[in-house]
DNA sequence: ATTCCTTTTGACCTTTTGGTCAAAGCGGAG
DNA sequence: CTCCGCTTTGACCAAAAGGTCAAAAGGAAT
């Protein structure tokens, strides 16, 4: 649970190479199925060695998804309430999208810790994030009450770029195997094809 | 690798019972977290008595993985390229949406193989579902040529049911966390906001 | 160059894990 | 009731895993 501060220039270095290479395993095995010793060889350091800067494998993990939440809010924090209604929602969207090509082992240390129940992060999401959620869902409402959006749940809303965006990351494998190995990098299609839908499904009807 | 087929009843019911028992431990921890151990106790077998019926770890996962393969496709088998297209994708959706609520393990136990890049199914994801969503795109794309739908890329279309339903099931933790202890079953208010969605997506522009 | 604190490591310990095996228990066909 | 093949299990094994420790190596300020 300890988080190290890093006070000399090679612990921090050594922090950031651990960070790294746990992020790596962490997101593709899951906590259970990493093992130190993957990290430690990963970030080139001996397992002791590793365990002089973080007193446990929970430790190292822990730290991870504390340090990464504040990344993964970001694009929904940054939503403002002024500005149009649609762009603000499809800028987000397209930030989330581009999280899921730039960080994809971000997303997928998220997606692994979530599916298998979120043991070690739940308290973050009934708190942080349900706040954050419940915040930004009160002012797409607005909008909709204004009748600058068409009418539909915002919790939902929300789940549904979650979702969508988060699939490119995490589900990757399966999108590149369906689409064939001659198949050009599937993320600029993603995003028009996200952008129509999002703009179908919330531009209001002019007529009511 | 090996399916034992089953001869006697007691194989039967043995068999029945390590695959339930399984498929609860694999959906929750993955494949290298979970243990035989586990999956034994959950079983109320002894471990040599499991693996009198499997002969390893990796079969017992293998045989939940191609068992499950063809229930999970059904629903897209069962889209017919005549009767209304909206209707169609809608029941498609539906009823993927049905099996994210009464079977969210299966839907975990392929989330977790492929968020972790799906070493075991890669090889199925390439032929048996390519080949099927190859064939159904064909045929959305046919609908939205005679302009019975209105146009999108149809394999993200079909991306987006798979993400926006087994979301529901794959991250059902974080869903529940976000709308709070008090909130109802999700799953109707999902069903409603996901055919609006796909409505306002796919409904031809009357003036188009 | 000495000192003192930080960093690194080889050796080691305990627990967990996947898997084996020989022997015991059981059940139904004759 | 008595086989004989099917089923079950306690004991065991080797490898892997998380973690410890004392001692060696390194580095920077004096």
């Amino acid at each position: 649970m300890t988080k190290p501060v890093a006070r000399t220039r090679i612990q921090r270095k050594n922090i950031a190479l651990i960070s790294e290479a746990a992020l790596s395993v962490f997101s593709t095995y899951g906590f259970r199925g990493s093992t130190v010793d993957q990290i430690a060889k990963e970030a080139n350091l001996s397992k002791p060695n590793l365990l002089y800067y973080f007193p446990s494998k929970e430790a190292i993990h822990w730290h991870l998804l504390s340090t990464l939440m504040e990344t993964w809010l970001a694009p929904m924090q940054a939503m403002k309430d002024d500005g149009d209604p649609l762009e603000e929602i499809l800028t987000y969207m397209r930030r989330k999208l581009q999280m899921s090509r730039d960080h994809p082992r971000e997303s997928r240390l998220f997606a692994n810790e979530i599916v298998q129940g979120a043991p070690r992060i739940l308290e973050m999401l009934e708190t942080e994030l349900k706040d954050l959620v419940d915040e930004k869902a009160k002012v797409i409402e607005g909008w909709m009450a204004e009748g600058k959006l068409a009418r539909s749940d915002p919790y939902h809303l929300i789940f549904s770029i979650w979702s969508l965006t988060q699939h490119y990351a995490d589900f990757d494998v399966q999108v590149r195997a369906v689409l064939g190995p001659d198949h050009s990098d599937p993320f600029p299609e993603a995003e028009k094809y996200l952008t129509t839908l999002f703009t179908r499904l919330l531009t209001p009807d002019p007529a009511g």
